[in-house]
DNA sequence: CCAGAATGTTGCCACTGTCAACATAAGTAA
DNA sequence: TTACTTATGTTGACAGTGGCAACATTCTGG
């Protein structure tokens, strides 16, 4: 008497398997995670949203932090989709490079709860799913790429493409953190900053 | 019965008040983030380890990001002084503002735990002591009045001084905060990128 | 048709931050 | 001194959290 018989053979209802409540879950994280930050996500309620128990998604993650990895992965999917079209579509110039930096930064502010679980070390950074790191690495080659291209075309120093590319995250990764954690005073300091930042990063501090 | 009465008088063993108990959290906060990093904080365990009851703390701190707060504005007096040390025992110079670089990086490199904490958004943002943006803003002038006195020397472009601190800012915090979460796969990535990072500040990527 | 794997649920536990109520000490004024 | 006030520390309790173990249900391959 407890629970009542529902298998009424014609409703379907909720039925018992979700079908897909992997990609439900991360879903709903992150649609929690942009509203709530990272440490308002709580699986007992993700999973109540999901309309599954809270325990379910035990069966598709090791723990809290995979599922976050599961969320920083797609994270750098869809930035390496935003960085490899400013390269393509601005025509894989000088200019277009510039428009990728500013991609870069404007993803990160505009996703900034999710740019930090991408960042941030929310995960053990030792447990990464390897369609982390290899996701991570995509983007970070979406760089190399158009620096290697420009040093082709002659517009950029030939130095190792990697460690220049590397010096440019640097560059666009502080930028987008101290937007995001608001160390920048002013609200509209990054757009500010950043036409300066990539004249400087061309032509150097010094005076010329 | 339950508790023997201890007021023998003559040994005053484990006095009711601390003395002074706020410094003693924060030291002691500070040293469990080094070891166990932020998430292993907690605020029964610290009490204990200094020796107190796990709610005395409140009489100190509003709550647990109060008392991160603290430890985060001891972190950036200590960068300061790093970063104005560096500076000075190195001349003022150019070579005085590359050192000054590689202190801010190597700072966050060595005590990585607490360079999390000051940024990192462990706290509200919002809910920011006074004394946490004071010295946060210290630190940051330290970058200002260094560019400000190159730019007097002639060496440095006669940028809007904070647009061109707060860029320089961005690739150390950029640099700092990459090698912390382990991006740059290997492990002396960071001083190797660094002395290329700091002359393509000077003079930029841009073919000569 | 049936055994086992895959998936979802409920009961339960240790642990955490934090509040309320109480206990003790230190300071202050008479 | 004594009495009142304030500062500081303690104990008890509570709701919320992540996660494990045991059980329930469904799917799949032989």
């Amino acid at each position: 008497m407890t629970t009542a018989k529902r298998s009424t053979r014609k409703q379907p209802r909720r039925p018992y398997h979700h079908g897909n409540l992997r990609r439900a879950l991360v879903d709903e994280a992150l649609a929690t995670i942009r509203t709530d930050g990272v440490h308002g996500l709580t699986l007992r309620e993700i999973g109540a949203r999901v309309g599954v128990s809270r325990t379910a998604l035990y069966r598709h993650f090791a723990d809290k932090g995979a599922l976050l990895d599961a969320v920083a992965t797609e994270g750098f999917r869809t930035l390496r989709e935003a960085l490899v079209g400013a390269w393509e579509d601005g025509g894989r110039d000088d200019d277009a490079f510039r428009a990728m930096g500013f991609a870069y930064v404007r993803f990160a502010v505009a996703n900034s709860s999710h740019y930090r679980v991408m960042f941030g070390g929310s995960v053990d950074a030792q447990a990464h799913e390897p369609e982390f790191v290899t996701e991570g690495h995509g983007a970070f080659q979406a760089l190399v790429d158009a620096l290697t291209s420009l040093q082709r075309g002659g517009s950029v120093r030939r130095d190792d493409p990697v460690l220049l590319a590397t010096y440019v995250w640097s560059l666009v990764h502080g930028m987008a953190m101290l937007a995001i954690d608001g160390k920048l005073q002013e609200a509209d300091a990054v757009e500010r900053l950043m036409p300066l930042a990539f004249d400087r990063l061309y032509t150097g501090i010094a005076v010329g």
